[in-house]
DNA sequence: GGCAAATAATTAGTACACTAATGATTGTGA
DNA sequence: TCACAATCATTAGTGTACTAATTATTTGCC
C-alpha cells in the first residue's frame, strides 16, 4: 500500500485515498443522521407498543397534546410531514380511538384533528416515556439537549434557500 | 397565567409547566433526529434521482464500493438494516444493472453481492455527491464532521447493552 | 354574481423498514 | 450418522413517507 507515496501510510494523501475518504460510509453524515434515527425510534417501539402507538403516531400525540383541535395542514407544518403522510396516519389513530376527524365549520376543506377524552388520557402515561428512553440511552440531559440544539440547526440549514 | 406561583413567567416551574416541557415536540431528540434525517435525505433525492438511485440505495453502493463481492448479512450489519429490507433493495439495484446476486460457492444460504462494471463506473459521478450536499446545506465541514461524531456516539448509545 | 386560481385533503403508486414465519443449507453432538 | 439446532435469505403483512393526480371548497377578480 501506498506505493505513490512518500508519506507514511497514516497521512496517505493521494487522490485515490482522499477519494475513498470522500465515499466512505462512515465518513457520511447522512449515513450517521439515518442510523442514529432508526436506532432511536427502536428503542421507543417496545415503549410505545403497549399504547398501541407507532413513533410517528406518538409524535402527532405529542402536537395534539400541546394544542387541539388542529388541521391536518397545521399537523403536517409542525411535523414536517406531507398532508397525504398524515392523511392514512391519522385514521389509525382515529379507529384506536384517540382521536377525532371532522370537516371544519368555518372552511368545509380543512379538516379539524381533536383529541378523545381517551387521547387526553393518554398523556399520563406518556409522561413516562422520555425518562425510559434517556435511561436506555444512557446519556446525560446536556449531551442529548446539545445534540438537539445540532439537529434543530441542521433543519433550518435544509429549510434554508 | 402563572396563578399557582410566586415566580416570573419566565421561571414557571410548575408541575403543570415542567411536563409541558417534558413532552414538548420542540424538546424531543427523537423528533429533531426525525426531521432532519428526513431533510437531509430530501436534499440528496433530486442529486441521486438522475443516477436512478435512492438514498438507501445509495448507502448499498457506498458500502459496495467500499467491499465487493459481499454477502446479504454483512451489508445489513454495515448498514445496520434487516436482511428483509435488502432483500428487495438489492434485487431493484440488480435490475438496474448495477449489481450482480448469486449464491455463494462456500455456502449455499448466503448470497454474494457484487458490482457490475457499470456499478463500479458509477463512483465516478458518486465523487461529486458529497461536495453538492455540503453546499447545499451551507454549514462548515468542521461543524458537519462534529455533529458526525456525536451521532456516532448515540448509535453507539443505541447498541449498548 | 360568476368563473379562474388557489387551497385542503385524499387517493394511487413506489419504496423503505420492521416483525414474524418459511424454506434451504450448514454445523453439531449423541 | 443422523437428528436437531443454528444460520442465511426470502416472503408476508403492517406502517410510514414521498410525488403526482384528483376532488372539493374557497378566494380573488372582473
Amino acid at each position: 500500500m501506498n506505493a505513490r507515496s512518500a508519506l507514511p501510510d497514516t497521512a496517505d494523501t493521494t487522490a485515490a485515498a482522499a477519494s475513498d475518504d470522500l465515499l466512505a460510509l462512515e465518513n457520511q453524515v447522512c449515513f450517521a443522521l439515518a442510523v442514529a434515527a432508526r436506532g432511536v425510534i427502536g428503542i421507543y417501539r417496545p415503549i410505545l407498543e403497549p399504547l398501541g402507538l407507532t413513533h410517528p403516531q406518538y409524535l402527532v400525540m405529542l402536537a395534539l397534546w400541546q394544542r387541539s383541535p388542529r388541521t391536518v395542514r397545521d399537523l403536517g407544518e409542525a411535523l414536517q410531514l406531507e398532508p397525504a403522510t398524515l392523511s392514512p396516519l391519522l385514521k389509525r389513530l382515529e379507529a384506536q380511538g384517540y382521536l377525532t376527524r371532522e370537516r371544519s365549520a368555518r372552511d368545509e376543506r380543512a379538516l379539524d384533528v381533536a383529541l378523545t377524552p381517551a387521547g387526553q388520557a393518554l398523556r399520563e402515561q406518556a409522561l413516562t416515556i422520555p425518562p425510559q428512553v434517556v435511561d436506555r440511552l444512557g446519556m446525560s440531559l446536556d449531551e442529548l439537549g446539545s445534540l438537539r440544539d445540532r439537529l434543530t440547526e441542521v433543519i433550518e440549514a435544509v429549510q434554508h434557500d
